[in-house]
RNA sequence: GCGAGUGUGACUGAGAGGCCAAAAGUGACCGACUCAAGAUCGGUUCUCGCAGGAGUUCGCAGGUUCGAAUCCUGCCACUCGCACCA
């Protein structure tokens, strides 16, 4: 097996280079990988599934492209190198015993170049010994100058196409590592959003009290705030005005476009009874509550207890206290269900006792949901939708009174995976790419839907993605990659200098030689968009690069795991639809399903991951191929099981052999030979249907099982003592031929020992031959094995051992009910059409019973079975007849043939066409 | 929570109104060849049956139909995505 392979991989070494030529082309591409570790048997699939393809299409005739390439921009290998130089444990361990880095290279991963560069070479080498077919020339990672060129030129064509803004986001952002935090970077809170608050301000002396809310609309209600006099607030210059808020609220506005200085402390307490005021409510007090969170938004809350559960519930519980009797419940929302005060009939009902009952949360959002859904202030108030007024008494708020935004997690707490507390902040001069311009959006949806897409559920949500798809923030200020061409600070961010590198695969391996000062925005222009220009240099070889990209693009097919539709598969059309014309765009996607090990979710991260070389190692290349594209087609998820793994691998041997054997066979004309060779044409042509529809799995069950079913068949079919006829011979071409995608490196081995012409990878695929069928051929062998199958079946039940066996064939009449049965559009009435014959009405009960027989074999027969059967006026006594012989020797009895009509046995009026009756005595 | 998808026999998985007790593979069991085998070959593998048949199954509960694994409705479970991350 090792000898095949490595003597396979010698052949192939230059043989997937791929050049334009006279045939029509395949160009395909995956998503190239990102090499911060090594590759395990689910990246295989990934890559193995196109080749199979890429293998089939060449084999087919195409001129086929399947190039890779490597990404390291971004930020995650600096995080690994980083962790690596300060000896972190579990990315040693990881790094050195599961991805066995070996002790001196794992020394140079301190610098991030190392690590891509280690498993960039890593992952070529082990794809090299998966035997995918690519054309290594044309590989680059993206921080090659000349690829930085291109990102350069693309993000030119954005700029200047309306696609990218400047403007201020809200981040997570983690202090202590000074940097925003990604879901996959924090320990806790991976599930709190940032929500956006309205700091209403309250007037108190020379000060503002800012209050957030997400209900500015209920300033009307507002009846108090509640401030926590066991906490300690600070008055702060936030903008060079006075502020009252917690301690921890200041810190947090000052990461939030605020300039904040801590002037003094505030008690509590010092707050509470104080009157502060607001114009849109006037004069309220402030009263004291302990259900009030320093370390939620500003630390103090306006209280509203008409609308808000907890103001209503807090304010009954101060006044049973004795104290602030005169404050009512402002109504300012009327909302169908519900009476004048909302809160408080949903208190009520739900019988709360007081503001520590856990079903407080629960009867907030009741309320504010109904409220929100179907509420409207009063006419006094304005008459519009909460809806409506939450969004224009907001910004009424923000442009009059003082009001801004205030952002915080609606989930706490959110901890960094360096242990340090997330907070949101404010990033400026942010890069984003409108996603959300509807004319872009439409532009991508419009091709989508000309887009050939497999498996074809994916599109409703590729559909959902566009219309989804908001603005990204598409610049970074740490890790690899390219720098923003007119804001050379920002880094282009990952997702978004990989998406029309598909376009540089055409003419990666002449640009490696460009110097990449030459690589201009005009040279580019002129190389993928045909746009000429007087200064370009070098002509010549331009226009043959430029001949060539347009002999590949655009790709026929692009494949990713489906976790990349809602962002990189999408991306990568907006992007083609911004500098692309139309005959350059996307053809059609495959989307692939995820990969589990033994029934497990595979992680790196967890250790739970089989390496694609142990795995190529222990099992062989090729077995690992036709598990990988045969356990499930690629938009299913598959799992590696070992025990299903080995055992593919004795199919392959199984194959070997059976070829092997082929060889030596001499040549017999028989029918057995005609029926095989009849088979394998519709073998070949469903193999072939299925690969054009990327079912590899499909593929395989005709080129590979159908086949072996066959071969079983006919090796019992043949007569004593012969071990193979003139089938054999071409059956063993073929075959070689429609697995040698999927095993290639047998199949080279097998075609060249069976004398094969050139490579296999290489040759003409099989095409099914009309004139090599017959169909009447097909039919007698399904009746004899069908005939044998009741032979069993009876056997077995019996229990005795026959001393001879009778076949009684159906009586012509019989036929001739069977044909007028199979052709009735209406079964119900054809008793009465027979009955018209005078020749069968003498028959009597006898054929009413056989149509009744016929009309239930006939819905148990396949519908084709009984066409062919119409159709052949076959003689089943000629078939039994024929093969009498291998009855007996089947059997081991004596088989006589006769038809029922001249038996004497009670069991001969069971004959039915199709359905000998059976004697045994 | 929202969006998309999936649920079939011990397992992986075909099947998309009558061909379906439901392909193929795996596992298990029984034979054969063997000193032996994780080898190879043949057979069995929902239940019942001494005549090729009958009965109960395709996540759960209803419904449509002469007839449902397949169509409709509701429910449950699982997978993926929900963004600044490859």
């Amino acid at each position: 097996m090792r000898r095949l392979e490595e003597a396979a991989l010698k052949e192939w070494e230059h043989a997937f280079e791929s050049d334009p030529g006279e045939r029509e082309k395949f160009y395909l591409t995956v998503a190239y990988p990102y090499p911060s570790g090594a590759m395990h048997v689910g990246h295989g699939r990934t890559y193995i599934v196109p080749d199979v393809i890429a293998r089939f299409w060449r084999m087919r005739g195409r001129q086929v492209l399947y190039p890779m390439a490597f990404h390291v921009t971004g930020a995650p290998v600096i995080g690994i190198s980083k962790r690596i130089a300060r000896g972190d444990e579990k990315a040693i361990r990881l790094y050195r015993d599961l991805y066995r880095v070996p002790e001196e290279t794992l020394k140079e991963f301190v610098n991030p170049l190392t690590i891509v560069r280690h498993f960039s070479e890593e992952y070529q080498r082990v794809m090299t010994a998966c035997g995918l077919s690519i054309d290594w020339r044309r590989r680059f990672t993206t921080v090659d100058p000349q690829y930085s060129k291109f990102i350069e030129w693309q993000w030119k064509h954005l700029g200047e196409g309306g696609h990218v803004n400047k403007g201020a986001h809200p981040v997570r952002f983690c202090p202590q590592c000074d940097n925003p935090v990604g879901d996959h970077d924090l320990l806790e809170g991976d599930k709190a959003e940032i929500v956006k608050y309205v700091m209403v301000m309250f007037q108190w002396k020379d000060s503002f009290i800012p209050t957030a809310t997400l209900r500015p609309e209920t300033i009307y209600g507002v009846t108090n705030l509640w401030v926590n006099p066991s906490v300690t607030y600070v008055r702060a210059l936030v903008d060079g005005t006075s502020w009252i808020v917690s301690r921890e609220a200041a810190n947090k506005l000052a990461l939030q476009d605020h300039s904040v200085t801590i002037v003094e402390d505030i008690p509590g307490t010092s707050l509470v009874d104080q009157i502060v005021n607001h114009p849109l409510c006037g004069d309220v007090p402030v009263l004291p509550a302990t259900f009030v969170d320093p370390d939620m938004a500003s630390g103090i809350v306006m209280s509203v207890p008409a609308h808000a559960p907890f103001d209503y519930i807090a304010l009954r519980d101060v006044q049973a206290g004795g104290r602030y009797k005169d404050i009512q419940p402002v109504a300012l929302i009327k909302v169908p269900h519900y009476g004048e005060f909302p809160a408080k009939d949903a208190v009520e009902k739900a019988k709360i006792v007081d503001q520590n009952d856990p079903r407080m949360d629960a009867l907030t959002q009741e309320v504010y949901s109904a409220e929100f859904a179907s509420g409207r202030l009063l006419e006094k108030y304005g008459g519009e939708t909460v809806r409506q007024a939450r969004e224009s008494v907001g910004s009424l708020m923000i442009d009059s009174y003082h009001s801004s935004v205030m952002y915080e997690f609606d989930n706490r707490p959110v901890v960094c995976r360096c242990g340090g507390r997330v907070y949101v902040k404010i990033l400026h001069d942010q890069w984003f790419l409108q996603y959300s311009d509807t004319a872009w959006k439409a532009q991508v949806a419009a091709h989508l839907a000309e887009m050939s897409l497999v498996p074809p559920e994916v599109r409703a949500e590729f559909e959902r993605t566009i219309d989804w798809l908001k603005d990204w923030a598409c610049t970074r200020k740490v890790g690899l990659g390219t720098r923003l061409p007119w804001d050379p600070d920002w880094l282009i961010e990952p997702l978004s200098d990989s998406t029309i590198y598909m376009s540089y695969y055409t003419i990666a391996h002449h640009l490696k030689h460009f110097n990449p000062e030459e690589l201009t925005p005009e040279t580019f222009d002129f190389l993928f968009l045909g746009k000429d220009s007087p200064n370009l240099k070098n002509r010549d070889a331009l226009e043959m690069m430029r001949k060539e990209f347009e002999y590949w693009y655009p790709y026929d097919y692009r494949f990713s795991a489906k976790d990349l539709i809602s962002n990189h598969l999408t991306f990568q059309l907006f992007h083609h639809a911004a500098i692309f014309p139309k005959k350059s765009m996307p053809r059609g996607m495959v989307v692939f399903g995820m990969g589990l090990l033994e029934g497990a979710k595979m992680s790196s991260s967890k250790g739970n991951v089989f390496l694609l070389e142990d795995a190529l190692r222990e099992f062989g290349a090729d077995t690992v191929r036709m598990f990988l594209v045969g356990s499930a087609e690629p938009w299913q998820d598959f799992d590696w099981r070992n025990d299903l793994v080995y055992s593919t691998r004795k199919q392959i041997e199984r194959f070997w052999n059976t070829i092997e054997e082929c060889s030596g066979s001499g040549s017999l004309s028989s029918d057995v030979n005609l029926w095989l060779i009849s088979r394998l044409q519709l073998h070949i042509q469903k193999a072939t249907e299925a690969l054009e529809r990327f079912q590899t799995r499909q593929a395989l069950q005709e080129a590979f099982y159908s086949i072996e079913s066959d071969m079983k068949w006919y090796r019992r079919r043949l007569p004593e003592g012969v071990v193979g006829g003139s089938a054999l011979r071409e059956l063993q071409s073929v075959w070689i031929r429609l697995l040698a995608p999927v095993i290639p490196f047998t199949c080279e081995g097998l075609w060249k020992e069976t004398g094969g012409e050139g490579l296999v990878s290489y040759a003409p695929w099989p095409v099914a031959d009309k004139s090599k069928t017959d169909p009447n051929l097909e039919l007698s062998e399904d009746l004899l094995f069908r005939t044998m199958e009741d032979i069993e079946s009876i056997r077995k039940i019996i229990q005795i051992t026959p001393s001879s066996i009778t076949l009684c064939t159906a009586p012509a009449w019989k036929k001739a009910v069977f044909a007028t049965v199979a052709s009735a559009p209406d079964k119900n009435t054809v008793i009465r059409e027979i009955m018209k014959d005078e020749q069968m009405r003498r028959r009597g009960k006898a054929v009413q019973d056989t149509v009744k027989q016929c009309i239930t074999l006939i819905h148990r027969l396949p519908p084709a079975l009984v066409e062919q059967y119409l159709m052949a006026d076959m003689d089943e006594m000629a078939v039994f007849q024929k093969a009498r012989e291998f009855i007996e020797r089947e059997c081991s009895v004596r088989v006589e043939i006769v038809d029922a009509a001249e038996s004497t046995h009670a069991k001969a009026a069971a004959a039915l066409p199709l359905k000998p009756a059976i004697v045994m005595e």
